[in-house]
DNA sequence: TATTTTTGCTTGCAAATTGCAAGTTCAAAG
DNA sequence: CTTTGAACTTGCAATTTGCAAGCAAAAATA
């Protein structure tokens, strides 16, 4: 495991420093819809991640245990990745940025329409989709 | 302006197609702290960013009109920068990426300070600082 | 049982980005 | 008039990215 230097101790920069770049918190929002993922999911992902940056991504995320990889129950070939808890505790910031995007950007309908269940209440809709996510680890 | 490809509609893509990387939230930062911030003020700043880096940086949060450039009363050799609404918007991301980096590392006394308020009662904190930025603009 | 397909990566390499150091330009101070 | 300061720009090596292809083990198919 490569101990990368802490650029200071400022907590965004620490957190930068882990998944400050424009795919990981892509890798924890598929995990956050999905639940659990396999690397194949990933893949599928309409941004069109490369392999090898994707097995990149997944590494350091594990090494810093945002998630964690398990055994499929159906196949020895496939492998399940999931959100830890540190990784689940993500959930605010995702929403956030994306009542942030809603603001200044055209965002699909479906994603909207969560965003529209968010805003009701939004202590209540982490609470929940915190819970759900939690039962999967 | 050159205009980069979105990598599609998702929010959280979008997002992180203008600020995902791990320097422009440190600028972002940086102005939620000091209100307005000069060339020099950011590299001041710990994590030592380099020179070119944050010409770059500044430029695309300009044009995505995250901060704005303005004259320095002072001195016409000085450049203030700011925080746009859309910036100042950026504000309960950037909370709640130190409540989380709060959770899982050791952050400075300072910011812990800071953080106890945050958590008192987070909806009027953020309401608070984003109208003392609100005046700045 | 043999062969093909699926799955999760790894490898090679060109292109783009980063980071460091050293300019450059214009305003302001001495 | 010379020096300093502020905001960049430039050059270049090192690292990272992105694309395509390759590969080994497991699973599905014939």
């Amino acid at each position: 495991m490569k101990e990368k230097k802490k650029r200071s101790n400022c907590p965004v920069s620490c957190s930068l420093d882990i998944w400050g770049d424009k795919w990981s918190l892509l890798i924890v929002r598929d995990l956050m819809f999905s639940k659990q993922c396999t690397y194949g999911d990933f893949l599928k992902s309409e941004e069109k991640i490369a392999t090898n940056i994707l097995a990149s991504r997944l590494q350091t995320l594990e090494e810093n245990r945002i998630i964690t990889k398990s055994d499929h129950p159906d196949s020895k070939a496939k492998v399940l990745y999931k959100l830890t808890q540190k990784g689940i505790d993500l959930l605010p910031i995702m929403i956030e940025i994306n009542l942030w995007a809603e603001k200044y950007f055209t965002i699909p309908a479906d994603q909207k329409a969560i965003l529209k269940e968010v805003k009701k209440d939004k202590e209540t809709f982490i609470k929940t989709a915190k819970n759900d996510l939690k039962k999967m680890i």
